[in-house]
Parts: C-alpha cells; structure tokens; sequence
DNA sequence: GAGCACTGC
C-alpha cells in the first residue's frame, strides 16, 4: 500500500481540497486514486461531516474497490466502508465511505437534490464520460455554488481531458498523480492494411514465432471478427513447425460469450504457453487480464449511436479515439515492460483520431435524461441551456422533448406533467414507465410490470447463438418457446417468463430453451423492483403477481393498449399491399420488422397495419425490434397529439437562435401534412380491402 | 430472412 505513488501526494492533496471546492486529479492505472482518495480524505477529517461518496460506472468495480478499502482499513464491508448498486446497499448508518455507481447516486439526488449526507463526492473514472457521470458533472457544477462551505467534489480524470473539465468548473486546479505503468513501446504500421484482420493475424504469428513469452492481446470490433480470427489463428499456428515454438491457447472475448467462457481468461496459462485473447473493448476497461505483454490494435471499434432527426440507431465500425488507443496500449504494461502493435500508420493517430471518444450523451436519445432532469424540478434549469461539460446538439435535446410530449410527461408548455414526474421514478425508459401507468389504469400491470423487466434484460437472455455455436450443436433450438400469440415479441416476452414462473423458477427449464440463467433471475429481480415502487406510488396493494393460469386463446387488448400509449412516440403504419411500414411522427422513415420477429401475418399475408416498436435499429436496414400489434382505435388520439405540437413551447419558451428554428421548421412535416397522412392512407386502405374483395369475387 | 460493441437505474 505505501508504494502507492498517490501517497507521496497527501499533503498537496489535501491542502488543495481544503482551499477548493473542485479539484481535477489526474492519475494512470495503477496510481491508487480508485482505493486511496478517499481513504486520505477520511484520515484527514473529511468525515466528521459526512460521508464521502465515490461513483464509479461499473457495478463490479463498486463492489471490489470498496472490498478493498475495507480489507486495508480493517473493518467489515457494509460497516464504516460500503457500497451501493442496483438491488444491492451494503451500507448502514456507520458508513463513512460509500462506493456506489453514478447511476445510484443521481437516483439518490431526485429524492434528496442537496444530497446532503456527503461531505465530500467523487467522481471516479470521469474520462469515461458515461452518461450518468455527464449529468452528474452538471448537477455537481451547481451543488458547489448551493453548498459552498460543506461539499468537496473530486473528478478523476485522463491525461487528455484534464484541463477540459478544469475550464467547466472556473479553472479549478489539477493534481496530476503518476501511474505505475511499465513503459510500452508503440509500432506503428507503415501504411493501413486492406484486412486487419489478415494483418493481425500476420502480426500475430509474427510475435509467436520471434518474440519470447508473454501472452498476446488483439482488439477487433466485434463477435464475427474474433470468431474468424481465432479459427485462422488455430490453423496458421498449427501449421508452425512443432517445437519451433510455445505452445499457444487462443481465447475469444466479447460481452456474448457465455460467463463461464469468459472467465477462462482469467486462469493462468500453463508453464511454456502463451495465450492470445482475441477480444472487443470489453478488455479495453470493463475487464484486466493479466499477464499481457503484446498488443494488437485494430484501431477501430463497434459503436452504437442515436440519430435524433429520424429516431435510429446504428451500429457502426469506427476509429477509436486517441484515449481509447493510448488506453489499449497500457494494457501492455500492466506487468513488465510491453509492446503495442498498431495497425495505422502514426500520421493516421495523429491527423485522424480524435483526441477523446465522443461522449455518450451525444451518442444517446435523450428522452430518460431529460425527463429525470425536468423532475428535479429545478428553478433555475432550464434544460435548453442546462450546462453539460459537452451539450449534446439541440436537435437532440428537442427530439427528447417531443417524445415526452407524446407520451403525456411533458405539457405543451415543456413542464413536467403530474405523470412525467412518477415516471422518472421507475428505473426504465420514459416509454416503458408510460406503460406501466397506463396498464395499472387498464388492470393488467402485473403482466405489463412482466414485459418492462424482460425488456431490461433483453440482450442478456438469449445464450449465444453464434454460427459456429449452432454448428457444433446436434439439434437447433427446440421451439417450446410460446410464440407471442402472433400478436408481437412483447407478448412473447411475456408468455415466456409465464411459463417459467410456472415451472417454480426452474434452472434446468432456462437451460433447455436456451435462455441465460443470470438473464432470467436479473428479469426477476427488476420485476420485484418495479413491482415495489408501483406500489409505494399507488400508495396501496395492487395486483402484481404473476399469473399462475396460463389462457390460451387470450388476445392481450388491455396489455396492448398500454404499450400503444407508452409507445405512443414509436409507433408505425403499415404501407398498403405489402409489408413494409412507415414510422408515424416527426420524420416518416420506410422500416421492416426485423426478421426474428415473432409478429405474424394474417390469413392474407399481411402484417397489422399498426405496430408500436420498442427499437428502430438500422443494420444491414432499418429494422424495426421488438414490435406489438396495435388497433386504429387507440392510435387516432396520438394523432391528433401529434397535430398539437409546437417544438418552441415544448422548449419553454426558450427562443432557440434563428438558424436552428428553421432547420427545424424544414425537418417537420407541416401541420396539415401531419393530420392528413394517416386518414388518406387509411382511405387508400379501405380501397385496397375493396379491390382485395372484388378479385376474390370474380375468381369465385 | 438477419445477426448486436459496452454499460447502468
């Protein structure tokens, strides 16, 4: 612990924190800021206040730092040290130090907006510029001036944005804390390979054949990618000559792969081997492997992003940043000197990447965030012009508004409405909280409480259905799984965990269908936790549990309607004779359901001419996921909604400049256009059902 | 008839 290169620091730590209400400390892997700050802090008499908190964006860092800080101060976890996540608070009055995920700590700031127990709070790993770490950046740029005499704030931050986040918060002095990396030799390639992944590979056998021992980290973007390269890999070093060289264990890692899988990383390789993990950003920062001495840098990586002028994401192969190249290089030298192999060429690095990933909160739809903000109920916020160490665009800022607009969270007026502010308090999208509202008016919350915690484990459910997977694999998944009744995945979501929680919650049962054990029981605990805050809501008992009786025959209207009122502002009209739809609102786009939809046509082979979609993702197209059939009935009021809106009132009045007023009023349709649309179609529908009659007539 | 990087309340 002394060696500790933070330690020599104390003195000058804390006379800054004492003379400041912010510092910036800047410290490399491995300086002891995440275990030692606040155990200086607590020395120093930061606590007789108040607790000190310190955020972190993972769970599991949450939990193994704070073990960590118990163990070295020698008390027992949850006692003076503990830690705070999602379904778990191991803190007591006793507590002093408090490690929590940002994420915690701004569900923490809407019930108490002061947080007044914390003398001091720490934002710890802030270069990562999550989220909730970005929102909490604003919120702590406030808190400071409100709580001038008793509230420290400290952000942890990377060499290169230092002095960034130090301007946010009027010039606050930066601490600059050494790291106890190894050096790293960098190599650059002289030009960009037409493959990278031939050109790993190259590199890869390269190093086994001339370099000695130590194992071989390669960053690629995505699953196809490590599955192509650690077959290829498998086969190049097999035909090395034998003895020639180590022995060599080649491990994928991605964030799909089975957990079992996953940890295998993790055990050392035998004596006379060395290992190649072929991995995504997983191993970037969520995940250290040990014993790495050369890396392989692709210089590129998957990245999801939102588009708000037509409501898409997509998934994209782009260039890292020179943060993210200069944080995949250290992973070389966590345990002696290493070696990075870049794949560009170094004018590549420094005319092309950026100097810092583009945050997510410019990468994200913004309707949760702004809805939490409005809730906070702030005076002096307003949300245009909220300070954001980064803003996202006002585009982004104003599509958020319209989507909370639609589903009755926000008054035309842009203040929160009495149902927006129950919202922000479920731990879910604005349109799923929407839902469930609505489905406790409509008496089918408990299978509506069912579909939002299914949704929220969605992507963890299925066990990785690679091709290679499915190959080694004797028979294709059994199809016991329900089917949504034809009336859409949701529906299937639902009927699936039915059929699970009448089989007791059986282990064995997940395994057969090929669902993931931690998907499911995660899918349990967020319904439990949904279930129990809809019930401090309606301030009664309501009827939340899971039905025993599974009804066949049953078209789920009520549950329907209530995600066609959450959906409201993802809603999509089929186009006439053929299947494709287009979204309703704003900005009409042509989508396709996504074909592993369960949504089936009727008898004429035609698809719902309505749906509401959970997520429009565009891939190879623009698929539309996880989709439900709705009824005309219920979507004409979101149409007249629709005609009502009025994007300057939705922003409070707040005059946005001239330039962007216009681009706006060209992104929207104009009002007639917006009434009409729906109604012509729906004629040209009854036209079409007209036409469809007659032909059948004259073949009889 | 396609396939999805990583987190988190």
């Amino acid at each position: 612990m002394a060696h500790l290169p933070i330690l020599q620091f104390e003195e000058k730590i804390v006379e800054t924190v004492e003379n400041n209400p912010v510092v910036v400390i800047i410290g490399e892997t491995g300086s002891g800021k995440s275990t030692q700050l606040s155990q200086i802090l607590h020395r120093r008499g930061f606590t007789k206040s108040g607790t000190i908190a310190v955020t972190q964006p993972r769970r599991v860092a949450a939990v193994s730092v704070s073990r960590r800080v118990a163990q070295e101060l020698g008390v027992r976890l949850g006692e003076e040290v503990g830690y705070a996540i999602r379904f778990e608070d191991r803190t007591s009055e006793k507590t002093l130090i408090k490690y929590l995920t940002d994420g915690v700590l701004l569900r923490e700031s809407l019930s108490n907006p002061e947080l007044n127990q914390y003398s001091v709070i720490i934002l710890d790993e802030a270069h990562e510029r999550s989220l909730n770490t970005d929102i909490l950046l604003g919120l702590m740029k406030r808190l400071i001036k409100l709580r001038a005499s008793n509230l420290k704030v400290l952000i942890t931050s990377a060499t290169l944005d230092g002095e960034k986040v130090s301007r946010f918060f009027s010039n606050c002095p930066i601490l600059n804390v050494p790291g106890k990396l190894f050096p790293v030799e960098i190599l650059h390639s002289s030009e960009r390979p037409k493959s990278y992944i031939e050109a790993a590979l190259k590199m890869a056998v390269d190093i086994h054949a001339r370099e000695p021992e130590g194992d071989v980290l390669i960053f690629m973007t995505g699953q196809d990618d490590i599955e192509k390269m650690v077959s290829k890999l498998e086969e190049r070093i097999q035909n090395l000559e034998e003895g020639s060289c180590l022995d060599a264990i080649i491990l994928p890692l991605h964030g799909s792969l089975a957990p079992e899988m996953q940890v295998r990383v993790f055990s050392p390789p035998p004596p006379n081997c060395r290992r190649f993990i072929v991995s995504t950003n997983i191993a970037e920062t969520s995940l250290t492997v040990d014993g790495v001495v050369y890396v392989i840098d692709s210089g590129y990586v998957k990245q999801r992003q939102y588009n708000p002028s037509t409501g898409m994401y997509s998934l994209d192969v782009v260039q890292i940043s020179k943060v993210q190249a200069n944080q995949r290089a250290g992973r070389a030298g966590r345990t002696r000197p290493g070696r990075c192999y870049r794949l560009y060429p170094s004018m590549v690095y420094e005319d092309d990447f950026l100097d810092a990933t583009i945050p997510e909160i410019q990468r994200s739809s913004l309707a949760g965030s702004v809805l939490y903000l409005k809730s906070l109920n702030l005076p002096d916020i307003n949300i245009l012009k909220f300070d954001f160490l980064d803003p996202p665009s006002s585009e982004s800022l104003e599509d958020a508004l319209k989507q909370l607009y639609l589903i009755d969270a926000i008054n035309v007026d842009g203040s929160v409405t009495s149902l927006g502010r129950i919202m922000a308090e479920l731990p879910l999208e604005p349109s799923l909280s929407r839902t469930l509202l609505e489905a406790n008016e409509c008496g089918c919350l408990s299978q509506a409480l069912t579909v939002a915690a299914m949704l929220s484990a969605e992507t963890t459910l299925l066990l990785g259905r690679s091709k290679s997977t499915e190959k080694k694999r004797k028979n294709p998944p059994s199809s016991d799984l329900p089917d949504g009744s034809g009336w859409g995945d949701h529906i299937q979501l639902l009927q699936i965990y039915e059929i699970w929680h009448q089989t007791d919650y059986n282990i064995d049962w997940c395994k057969d269908n090929y669902l993931q054990v931690r998907g499911m029981m995660f899918v349990k605990d967020v319904r439990k936790q949904l279930a129990q805050i809809m019930q401090k809501i309606a301030k009664g008992s309501l009827d939340v549990k899971t039905s025993k009786r599974w009804k066949e025959g049953q078209d789920y209207r009520a549950l329907r309607k209530a995600l066609c009122s959450g959906y409201a502002n993802q809603l999509a009209e089929r186009m006439i004779r053929h299947n494709g739809y287009r979204t309703v609102g704003f900005k009409s786009q042509v989508v396709q359901v996504h074909p592993s939809s369960v949504l089936k046509p009727d008898e004429e082979g035609m698809l719902p001419n309505y749906v509401v979609y959970h997520e429009l993702i565009a891939t190879s197209r623009p698929y539309m996921r996880n989709v439900c059939a709705v009824e005309m009935a219920w979507v004409t009021p979101i149409l007249s909604k629709l005609d009502n809106l009025n994007v300057s009132k939705l922003s409070g009045g707040t005059s946005l400049s001239h330039e962007q007023t216009q681009v706006e009023n060209s992104n929207l349709p104009n009002e007639d256009s917006l009434a009409t649309q729906p109604s012509d179609d729906h004629n040209e529908r009854i036209l079409a059902a007209r036409e469809r009659f007659l032909a059948r007539k004259a073949k009889k």
